[in-house]
DNA sequence: TCCTAAACGAGACGGTACGTCTTGTCTTTAG
DNA sequence: CTAAAGACAAGACGTACCGTCTCGTTTAGGA
């Protein structure tokens, strides 16, 4: 049987030119920031012409969400044996991208780019939140298994308010303490809760 | 008692001026965004010169914080008489504010300008934030005083952890119920034990 | 005698190709003029790639200049019993050629790139000018003979002065009178001692 | 009686941008050609932004033929005391702004976009032709009063027929000659045969 | 019938220049 | 001394072509 090779006709797309693109955009947005970073300069840096970039993407939110995408970890949360080892875990992780400077202005084009252009958010949510989402389902999960939270908890309203929670001090850093302990305080207010009652 | 009248010599800024750029300001934000906005387009919107509004602000944040603050009403917080009665009107004037046009602009505003320049999120802390935050102990103390809720209790903690489910809302809105009670269900995290444990 | 086969091995250029991307050059040299005309555009109307143009010429010029050579006439200047019907002919046959809007376009390739690149003239003068100058000589011999003009008279020169006058009669057009006429005009004023001495 | 002080608003153009930018194109037209002249060039070379050039001319045309124009000399053509001395004078002034390097260049841009941009010859024809018509004409006069020419000779055609050589020899140089012996050669057509008649 | 080799269409590549837009400053006249 | 108007230098925008460079696919001999 033959094999359908559907290849498309012409010169194929330079992986090279693909890599450097991306880094060249990385290097920038840690350097300079999401708002003050031209196309020019992105294409000036990788050494690659302005229309190779806007042959693939035609916002530079686009190029940003792709650039930042190819250094995504996968996301691991391994049974670290209680509720608040696998939380701080979670937090851990959480800081380790969210506060480096290339994690800020990621945070900052993500919000920037969500609020005026409602659809774009998507992109983040499918390949960021989502994952983590149901990733700290299994959490929960197996919290409830060893009783330590209630039975009808429900884990994608606690993700959701730990996200903000964590958005929300990235904007308005705490002061006199860490942003972990922040977090980890403010997580407090629904766990604790839920260990007291019984 | 004679008035410091320490008037400074020449003519006098124009307050029809001001008021006009406030104005094209207020509209250009509802109807083109925050990012795509133009110093430019203000000026000619408000029939106004560019030097007049340079010779104000000289950033667009302050000039957009201007504008968003010659509308912001005053923060009351009467008492309802119960503690979720206080935090549905808590949630009902958040919402008022967060889901109009113009006011998802000035949250993008906000985020966007905080997480690319950092001092500058102070303003918002200071002229929005704060007082709303004040507002909001004072709720949480009522409820202390009716015993609805753990004496220990931290409200800046319980505001800041609204705050950010309500952000977080606002960028990523909830599918299948109101932005309203989806923010109602995340507060329900915090002050369920209150209500069930007793 | 061996006949020199020295065909090269491969695929031989095909002969489709060239007359679709003459073809095309026609097209759109009448049709947006010289300047504005583009390789890229050639190619796209020919149903060619870029590269089968640029393997057979270097420069635009090149391209343009096989493709008027390609639709070029023969030199017929038959003898019309005397001076005058014999250089009504020669004007009535350069303007057929120059009038047209492809000889327009024709024409100001032919300046514009002999202007700024000298010796590209040389192809112009070979090709177009050369052989209707030697016709134009025997025009002159035989009014010679009939004792129409002065035995001395130099045919090349005359040729010149007529071309010259018909190119600056189409850069300038004459208003009032056709373009013919004009020249005729201007052809009187050598030949008018001829025709008025005797 | 109050003067109509009707001056515009704003800030005045800039005499100093504006010679700079005449400069920078006189410069850059010398050295590279009018084709090959681009506008982010001259304003790079003059110090000048691209809005500034672009606010005064919408076509390099425009631009060129400004420039060429400042430089332009006023037409002089004394009594030489007889016709030929006359058109001696006249044939050494075309040479000398002919035959430099921004003389060819003004040339090519004259032809190339009077060819492509029929209306727009209309400029030089105004600006350097007919004033130069207008002189040759008092040449021509003064010849007929000395009886040097026929009283029913057309200064105009002979002045469009000089001018034509004049292009065709730019165009196509002439080879063991001047430029100036083979124009007055030709020119010798035209006034030998009014002189041999009587 | 394969093999070699060039030409083919398609289209991506690094660049240059385009003409427009915006930025923040400067310079004028009018009030 | 401010207002409006608008010119200024600077530089990014996204587009169009340039001439070059892969690709995979014909299309011919010569073996």
């Amino acid at each position: 049987m033959k094999e359908a090779s559907s290849k498309s006709p012409g010169r194929p797309r330079s992986a090279k030119a693909h890599q450097a693109m991306l880094r060249a955009t990385l290097e920038l947005l840690g350097e300079m920031g999401y708002g003050a970073m031209s196309i020019e300069a992105i294409a000036a840096r990788a050494g690659v012409g302005k229309t190779t970039i806007y042959r693939r993407y035609s916002r530079k939110e686009e190029l940003v969400a792709d650039a930042i995408e190819s250094i995504r970890e996968e996301v691991l949360l391994p049974d670290a044996g209680s509720l608040w080892a696998d939380l701080d875990a979670v937090i851990e992780n959480a800081a380790q991208i969210s506060l480096t400077p290339i994690g800020r202005q990621a945070v900052a084009m993500i919000i920037s780019s969500a609020a005026s252009n409602p659809g774009f958010a998507q992109i983040y949510w499918d390949k960021y939140l989502e994952p983590r989402r149901t990733a700290f389902a299994r959490v929960i999960d197996r919290a409830k298994v060893r009783g330590e939270v209630d039975q009808a908890l429900d884990p994608g309203l606690v993700f959701d308010t730990l996200s903000g929670i964590m958005l929300y001090a990235l904007i308005f850093p705490p002061v006199g303490q860490s942003w972990q302990d922040y977090v980890r305080g403010a997580l407090g207010l629904i766990f604790k809760a839920s260990d007291e009652c019984p």
